[in-house]
DNA sequence: ATGACTTTCGAACAAGTGTTTGAAACTTAC
DNA sequence: GTAAGTTTCAAACACTTGTTCGAAAGTCAT
């Protein structure tokens, strides 16, 4: 099987009879599993309908990934880390010492990154934040323990950062709003929209990044600056 | 098979030798559905688990229900029924003609059942908010038509009062933080932490039913009394 | 006790699952 | 051109899936 090291070099390699700009196999095996595993869930999503639709063999995910399971991880894994860095960018650009922390500051720092991955197809568009919002609620096992020891320093950053900028509130209160703004911001950008599940809902376009920053950002900024 | 006549006059039938006080095999499908469903979601449980916990045959849920398709559709009509009932309940209550309508009064009419609920194991517990949050993300085929039609009341009582709570906002703009609010009101109850996929959340107990309202109210009431 | 239902049970079904294998095709370097 | 290495491919693997079927067991009114 390829190791690592090879598949870093194969995207110069030859590829001279011009098929249409095709992507690499692996690559097109992780776009399509990414929008399949979004769409209809990672139990429900089979490597057959996966290989069918990347146009490659079915032998190929095994082959390049080793197994369903670490597929799935690929397909995360591929996402995340260029998430999180800019998270972490954002978050450098408002933390500079002289300057006042606040909370809308905070929360732009976050919507920003997934305004910018809606934008961006070639990112994965939306569908990034729709999978890890499937992922949440999924509870996947290999994911849990992989993120949480790696990825700590985001909700360490965040942390800090939010008892900065909210330092009338006691640090326990300030975790709770975290988690409900990280929420609320997580499955807006999801377009996870609960009213539908009870019937039509009002809002006609819940996916339309530019009016889901609009009307996302005074809210959750209130809701984490709300006296106690 | 067994029709809905009958069905709801066996409760009343034989069963003399107390076994442990065990409750209809259609009762303890459904009960070990609901769980296994929320646990691992509605592809990754086979009925296979379902009848061995449940100690009852594999035919049982066919025989009873007729499919998987229709048991998950049985375990989630058992519950929704009552618990629209139970907000709607709580909407009359405050909409008094005389009466202000506040937008915390709106905000409790939901959180109190959602508390109720989670406090109440025979009627599932915490197991059905959670079971909504993933069949919110999973988008079942089924349920979103049978459901839209049946419970739009739900949706439009709610339009309708937080129209009358938020008079000075525009209708859209209404609808829109409706659905943050109802957005961050499930997933609280449904104890899904987004913090926790990136490492190790501050949250010590995000499942405890009296703190999540503490905490939610004040965040949910500014987030929708906020200027715009 | 008889007959009419209702419910349970074991066994089997066809179809779909992730994974493996070994040979073929392709690519690259000498 | 040859050989080594990489990637694709068709076929099969063992296994699980939801569903069906007919017989056995249980229930109940007469």
């Amino acid at each position: 099987m390829m190791n690592k090291a090879t598949q870093l070099i194969t995207p110069i390699k030859g590829q001279d009879h011009m098929e249409a700009n095709k992507p690499d196999t692996a690559t097109r095996i992780l776009d399509v599993a990414e929008r399949l595993f979004v769409e209809h869930g990672f139990e429900a999503t089979s490597l057959r309908m996966i290989t069918q639709q990347a146009e490659v063999n079915l032998a190929a995910v095994n082959y390049h990934f080793g197994s369903k399971d670490a597929l799935f991880e690929s397909v995360f894994m591929r996402r995340i880390g260029p998430f999180v860095a800019a998270c972490l960018a954002e978050l450098d650009a408002i933390e500079q010492p002289g300057q006042a922390l606040t909370a809308e500051a905070l929360v732009t720092s976050f919507v920003r990154p997934c305004l910018a991955l809606s934008k961006d197809p070639s990112r994965g568009g939306a569908l990034f934040v729709r999978l890890m919002s499937r992922t949440l609620v999924e509870n996947h096992r290999l994911l849990r323990e992989a993120l949480s020891q790696q990825y700590s320093v985001f909700v360490q950053r965040y942390s800090i950062a939010f008892q900065r900028a909210l330092p009338q509130f006691e640090s326990e209160d300030i975790a709770w709003r975290m988690h409900f703004a990280f929420t609320v911001m997580f499955n807006a950008f999801a377009g996870n929209d609960v009213l539908k599940i009870f019937g039509r809902s009002q809002v006609v376009n819940a996916r339309d990044p530019d009016l889901i920053i609009k009307h996302l950002v005074p809210f959750v900024v209130a809701g984490l600056t709300a006296p106690i």
